[in-house]
DNA sequence: ACCGGACCTGGAAGCGGTTCCAAGTCCGAC
DNA sequence: GTCGGACTTGGAACCGCTTCCAGGTCCGGT
């Protein structure tokens, strides 16, 4: 069937709509696209010709014509995590409801990326684009403001265009506050590097750990600090590195959920038992996180991407866009934290 | 930044390459286009000109023209679960690679689902369809053939279009057959519906179990088959219905790993170890699966994708498709499945 | 030296809408 | 009974690129 190119006598043009109707294209096209100053009878005879017709406008055509694609191009790094499936789900009812059409780009690696700043397919190709916890350098967002339409960030912030996301610092601390109020001294952070997400940004959540515990007394073990790469196995290895101290900690707070179950992992491979032995508490709140009895800190994802497409479509009608949209974290206490075992201070 | 429309001086267009290199549009249109019949020398001219300005040739102009949209559009019934963000994943590589643009279009419910189908968005929008994971039934199906574009499936079959799949059949078998092989007799499976995956296909994995079972010579307990719709909630509750039983299974069939764990869960909650007192088998090979050392039969998901990709392309170029691509399962022993604690025969 | 043909290139006609501009209609107001 | 203006409508000029068609060049063959 590929190659076949369509019915029976060709597609219906606005043309045919308008002869049908008996009008000129030119109102014809005014009539569909609802332009005022066509006579309610005339506009009623042309959709309903247009409805028999099955008439379906040519993007191409009305977008050459008018300068507008109706288009939205999203970008993301990633298609498999949870959290960019969510967002892109709540952004694309938004959209689709708007009968804006979504363009996607999945920028995977660094050489996706350098070509797609470099050649700026989505110039002329939509209306707007919306990077989607898909964070960009300086160098990045001037080449993209230079296609000259509208950019909307969300899960992170790009320059000084509108853009929602999570308080990050905050959620950091409603991680770690809770381990801290549970009687935790000695608490671990696997924190988790992805330069797709946030190359300029510097770690939020990992500011909020050292800030809440210095803000409760507490002194910083550099070695209870591990980096790795954002994935459950970084999370297995990076408890296991944990495990390894002489002093391990009593407690774990991962920047994910995702990376926090890995870490559970270890632990029971370990043959230690959580909420006993040790705590661990992640974010996002991940389906995973339900699932497998972790606390966590809610953040709403799929009203993310939403919010983002309300908005792109409000800047595409010209309306004002609010610069700075946070929507609110809480925590979700589970089964995967608990007081410590012996209160801190005996060792 | 909204409504601000472009650089300095305008977009630069086709005409204005062509000037700059000397030649006429046309030419410019022939070299960039990679035609034949251009002198080498021009063609090296206008890219070069080309690439100076910056040239982003129009999609819409050159649409409008050609008749070939460079787009492909995908239908997805769902965003956020991984096997749909994994296939996404495998075709866009290879559609971006090919410079075509992905068009996005989440059918949720039912609808987006009738509107979709009722006015064809997608007519001319898209040089070919693809349907990922999304069944469609035979009226769906004649109305999405009116749009005379090349269409494809992943993860369903769609009339004789071209697809690519597992084979569910011998899928479901691989993991029923392992729990036979370990002993069980007493099998248990949970099924799941989920209407937009496959609307007319029957359940190849319950018919699997059946068959499966047969050909061991075990007999079929009605009881012993839950239905439920996906989701691991859904897995947790048929658990638990399947404990309800006076003679509970020894093992347990689960179509999806999601399905599964959520089935642990409901084990682990009320006390019973896993594989100790009741063996767990999924499928998907989800990276779920293997963080909770969970035994599954795998499918390679990106690359169904991938293989749909590479299908629309050669459709598009006119080359030979097959018709019907099956990727191999293999079974993946974890930890989650064991012989039977006593053996079959004895109660 | 002449001729046919292979190669290149330019001219120009669309592709199917949108929208500016102007013309026409019809009404109430002066 | 005119005249001005608001409301409708049609004509026509693009939007930017592709491609058919034809003209021009240059080469080898006879």
């Amino acid at each position: 069937m590929f190659g076949h190119t369509g019915g029976v006598s060709g597609p219906v043009n606005l043309a045919d709509v308008a002869r049908r109707a008996g009008v000129s294209p030119a109102t014809a096209s005014r009539a569909l696209s609802d332009h005022p100053h066509v006579a309610e009878a005339t506009r009623a005879r042309v959709w309903e010709a247009a409805r028999e017709l099955e008439y379906v406008a040519s993007p191409e055509a009305s977008g050459l014509a008018s300068g507008r694609t109706g288009r939205v191009a999203v970008v993301v790094p990633h298609l498999s995590r949870w959290w960019f499936g969510a967002a892109l789900e709540g952004l694309v009812a938004q959209l689709s409801a708007a009968a804006k059409d979504v363009l996607l780009y999945r920028l995977g690696d660094a050489d996706a990326r350098r070509t797609f700043f470099t050649d700026l397919p989505a110039r002329r190709r939509a209306d707007a684009v919306v990077l989607l916890g898909f964070g960009v350098d300086d160098e990045e967002r001037e080449r993209l403001e230079r296609i000259g339409v509208g950019i909307v960030a969300a899960g992170t912030r790009v320059g000084s265009h509108p853009s929602v996301s999570i308080d990050d610092h905050a959620a950091g601390r409603q991680a770690v506050d809770h381990l801290l109020n549970l009687g935790h001294r000695r608490i671990g952070m696997i924190e988790t590097t992805d330069p797709e997400l946030d190359p300029g940004q510097p770690g939020h959540r990992s500011a909020a750990y050292r800030r809440a515990l210095a803000d409760a007394g507490v002194g910083i073990d550099p070695a209870l600090v591990v980096s790795v790469p954002w994935s459950p196995e970084g999370g297995a290895r990076a408890m296991g590195q944990l495990l390894g101290l002489s002093d391990p900690p009593t407690a774990v707070y991962a920047h994910s959920d995702e990376v926090a179950v890995g870490a559970v992992g270890t632990l029971r491979r370990t043959g230690l038992q959580v909420p006993r032995d040790v705590s661990v508490i992640g974010i996002d709140d991940h389906p995973l996180a339900a699932l497998t009895d972790l606390s966590t800190v809610a953040q709403p994802v799929f009203e993310q991407g939403a919010e983002a497409g309300r908005m792109v479509l409000a800047g595409l009608l010209g309306e004002p866009v609010e610069e700075r949209v946070t929507v609110p974290t809480h925590l979700v206490i589970r089964g995967s934290t608990a007081p410590p075992r012996s209160p801190s201070g005996e060792s």
